[in-house]
DNA sequence: GACAAGTATATTGTGTGCAATTTATTTTAT
DNA sequence: ATAAAATAAATTGCACACAATATACTTGTC
């Protein structure tokens, strides 16, 4: 989506410039950050994605997939294979609710309540790699949670 | 990545919670983001990665795979068969560099520069979607770019 | 208590992103 | 001039995202 900087308007033809695109910068920090977070989430043999689904059962243990996508706004269909990922790698098991068989509960393994210890290391590295000050954080983070609030 | 606002200094621990990461919200921004951009793009039968490259195409026809990858941050992996879905679609043509054999031209049809009409009318709608003022657009837009050229 | 409506996951299919490797071509060094 | 290094794309393989659909279970409603 497009903005104009310095006139008052700008044409149809000029929002389609690329250099006026706000979703575009967006959308290619998103990508630079996990594409940041790679290496660091590699001694965790984890995946950004997976790294934030840990943080949810890390938070919340023994929660369901509903909520977990609650949370993390991604459908069954990111998660269900995910989740077997992890599963596969020993951190979490994938259980049936007692109350409701339809819902599915992940319960973190001893292993995957282990491996909190090591990610506690990461935020720090990424602080560090990110170069924003406090302030821009805090305005980035409020702002991107309004479109997300929004949308 | 996580931060604190209240309080002088967070834990570890504390950097952990989800509530305190930056990262994820430009995550879930940018993921909401291209959601939101589905339904818009579904009538030029494009993806958001797909109008991306359109654009960078009807700003500079004639550019190659490498040009394109530089000014959208996508490497071959993604563009090649991305192009060629494009080709596919009647929108661009994969040609050759006459004075290097290496490099792929991409040459808009007459239908893709067609196209670039209705695209016209797609960032209005998307700043009708999204609900942030200029000046939170111009804020966040800048905070990304900083984040991009950063990392 | 059957049965329709609703709900929670799972599955399928498409299109990215990106690391790693390969292939083809060009440039550089000798 | 030719071998080595560099460069541009393409390929391969994996893991998302997500729409659409299917499956299994639960909860009304009569």
């Amino acid at each position: 989506m497009a903005l104009c900087e310095q006139k008052t308007q700008l044409s149809a033809e000029e929002h389609m410039l690329l250099d006026h695109q706000v979703c575009f910068p967006l959308y290619s920090a998103s990508n630079a950050v996990v594409r940041t977070y790679r290496p660091l989430l590699d001694k965790l043999d984890l995946t950004y994605a997976q790294y934030l689904v840990m943080m949810v059962l890390w938070e919340n243990d023994g929660i369901s997939v509903k909520d977990i996508g609650a949370r993390l706004h991604l459908d069954s269909g990111t998660l269900t294979p995910l989740l077997k990922r992890l599963e596969g790698k020993g951190l979490v098991e994938r259980g049936r609710s007692e109350q409701d068989e339809r819902v599915r509960v992940l319960k973190l393994t001893e292993e995957g309540t282990g491996l909190k210890k090591e990610a506690l290391q990461v935020p720090a590295q990424m602080k560090c790699k990110i170069q924003l000050d406090l302030d821009e954080l805090i305005t980035l983070k409020k702002l991107c949670e309004k479109i997300v609030a929004t949308l």
